[in-house]
RNA sequence: GCGCUCGUAGCUCAACGGAUAGAGCAUCUGACUACGGAUCAGAAGGUUAGGGGUUCGAAUCCCUUCGAGCGCGCCA
């Protein structure tokens, strides 16, 4: 029995009452949230419909709950019901009943977990989006492993996903970065505003390396081929880093395309013809005050350059144009003064503010190296990059790292301490787990034993240790759900910690395989079943992280 | 000044408005001649920043004070 079965029930319950004319409600609930006590003593699974319902039906909370528990326990597969408190109610499963699950799970192998709950939507989700100016460093890195993960989970759910890279390769910065490049190549000094990092100096190299006629090139020309030169290595190497941390793009769109395009312009048409567009000194502004932004914003300088926003309009109607019912931004607190516009933007466009476009934010991640917190700064050139983290961290313990905390709480992360504690690192507590239940069933195999979900009589699956295992397992689809739902990958992160538990305790006391000359019994042959399905449970759970299940450690 | 986010064990962090606020790390005590001890059993650790309010019930929702981070350009 699963929490959706007996939720299902419950309401069945809920209507007989109703037709038998106990309980006077005209509506009644799809669904009854089921949830799993905190104490034992308060059985497998509690409800607090009752206490929900109580007022509505000009009824006492408990005496509803009370005629509840007698028409629930009449249900198949329950194994007892009973009121605590001020009318929750405690239901046992049927314990014979609650193995089943098991055979179940192994069935649906990589399928268990995944469900339709946003079968039909199609979400854009836009993470990172940094500038080719310098390699991604820990902040994006977070966005990396959450935004990844999150698109996982939606997918899982049942959600078309795109997630997009914005290259953010127009504007002064990009010119910065190709006269910072050509300064360093000639010797000169790097301009005061330009970027100082080492990195800098490796990537002229490199260019002057591939092409030492760039030098020969008279001075206007030559910041522009610096810039573009470094523009395609930076890029390159910002791709090549995220695909060895397991993040992929399914779309690197770059800030100029939409300009070539004619993609702006056609934006400006679309705020135009929704009447938030006027002209003032000179210039071209959105009245997104017309939804509660501080104040109106510049799409066209008044020298005829396209602001940054102008762009983003741009592409925002653009994904939308391409079929995206909702467009989702990762942005990090520093930039959440851009929440108000985005959304105001997305109003101006005639579209629904909150839906078709959210914003995400994500708190800043802080470093602290030797007890002192690292500032990141691309242009001073004191950055923790990517790369360096992987080599520090390894791409599981940081992607896991990274992902069990939600996005909305502030990390610190003492470098020196993951480091030295990565052996602790609850990462290593989940993979343990898989490797451990990898580790049986090769014994298993050893000894010409598989799992036979069909066969095995789980009904013996029966003690204490067996049912909270059960129960984990079964919360398993809901929580991806939730997780997709509410964008919080870190909850699968947190179920796998509970569920590696369950199972380590499980482990403890249910002896799996016959030892010695012992023979293969029945048990034996159910709890191996059990072992199959948690580690399909702990292996599709990692995959929605991209960490992986090592068979071995 | 205005706005956004945050404040939970010594540290890093959990907790659909639900029952006795939970894990990990650090500290202390135990458990292997059996499937992987990277494990398990137990101890200790809290006025959920403070104060009001909403209700059967608040860490969670509302107000307020304090504290922290960030944002408030015809920059990107």
């Amino acid at each position: 029995m699963t929490p959706e079965q007996l939720s299902d029930a419950i309401v069945d319950a809920l209507k007989s009452l109703v037709a038998a004319g106990t309980l006077a409600l005209t509506e009644l609930p799809t669904t009854v949230v089921v949830e799993r006590p905190k104490v034992k003593e308060h059985g497998d699974y509690a409800t607090n419909v009752a206490l929900q319902l109580g007022k509505k039906a000009g009824m006492a909370p408990r005496d509803l709950a009370a005629a509840l528990a007698e028409q629930l326990a009449q249900a198949p597969g329950i194994g007892s019901v009973e009121v605590a408190g001020p009318g929750f109610l405690n239901v046992r499963v049927d314990t014979g009943a609650q193995g089943t699950l098991a055979g179940e799970i192994v069935r649906a192998g990589s399928a268990y977990g995944r469900s339709d709950v946003l079968a039909g939507r199609a979400v854009n989700l836009e993470f990172i989006s940094a500038n080719p100016t310098g390699p991604l460093h820990l902040g994006h890195t977070r966005w990396a492993v959450v935004g990844d993960a999150i698109a996982r989970v939606l997918t899982a759910a049942g959600a078309r996903v795109s997630t997009e890279f914005y290259i953010n390769d127009r504007g002064n910065q990009m010119d910065k970065f190709g006269a910072s490049l050509m300064a360093v190549a000639r010797g000169e000094a790097v301009p005061e505003d330009g970027y100082h990092g080492g990195y800098v100096v490796d990537l002229a190299a490199e260019i002057v390396a591939a092409d030492p006629g760039i030098l020969d090139l008279p001075e206007s020309e030559q910041a522009v081929a610096f810039r573009e030169k470094g523009y395609a290595l930076q890029l390159a190497k910002q791709q090549a880093d995220l695909a060895s941390f397991r993040t992929l793009f399914d779309v690197w769109f770059s800030e100029r395309s939409l300009i070539a395009s004619g993609a702006v312009d056609r934006a400006l048409e679309v705020i135009a013809a929704e009447g938030h567009l006027y002209e003032a000194d000179g210039a071209t502004w959105m009245r997104t005050t017309d939804f509660d932004d501080d104040k109106d914003r510049v799409l066209v300088r008044s020298n005829g350059e396209l602001t940054y926003f102008a762009s983003d309009t741009a592409y925002y109607l653009d994904k939308r144009a391409r079929g995206f019912e909702q467009c989702l931004y990762l942005l990090g607190a520093d930039h959440h003064g851009y929440v108000g516009r985005l959304q105001a933007m997305a109003a101006c466009a005639g579209d629904q503010a909150g839906y078709n476009l959210q914003v995400l934010i994500g708190q800043l991640v802080k470093i602290l190296s030797n007890g002192e917190e690292l500032k990141l700064s691309k242009r001073a050139g004191t950055l923790v990059t990517l790369s360096e983290l992987v080599d520090m961290i390894g791409v599981d313990a940081l992607r896991y790292t990274l992902s069990r905390h939600p996005v909305d709480s502030p990390l610190t992360i003492d470098v020196a301490e993951v480091t030295r504690q990565s052996a602790e690192n609850p990462v290593y507590y989940v993979q343990y787990a898989h490797a451990r239940l990898s580790s049986i069933l090769r014994n298993a195999a050893d000894l010409g034993l598989v799992p036979a979900p069909d066969s095995a009589d789980l009904s013996l699956l029966s003690t204490e240790r067996e049912g909270d295992l059960l129960r984990a397992l079964a919360e398993f689809p809901r929580v991806v759900a939730r997780a997709a739902e509410y964008h919080e990958p870190h909850r699968i992160a947190r179920y796998l910690e509970d569920t590696a538990s369950a199972f380590h305790k499980f482990y403890d006391v249910c002896r799996v395989l016959p030892q010695g000359d012992e023979e293969i019994g029945d048990v034996h042959r159910a709890r191996l079943v059990l072992v199959e399905a948690t580690l399909t449970v702990v292996a599709n759970g990692l995959e929605l992280l991209g960490v992986s299940a090592p068979e071995r450690m």
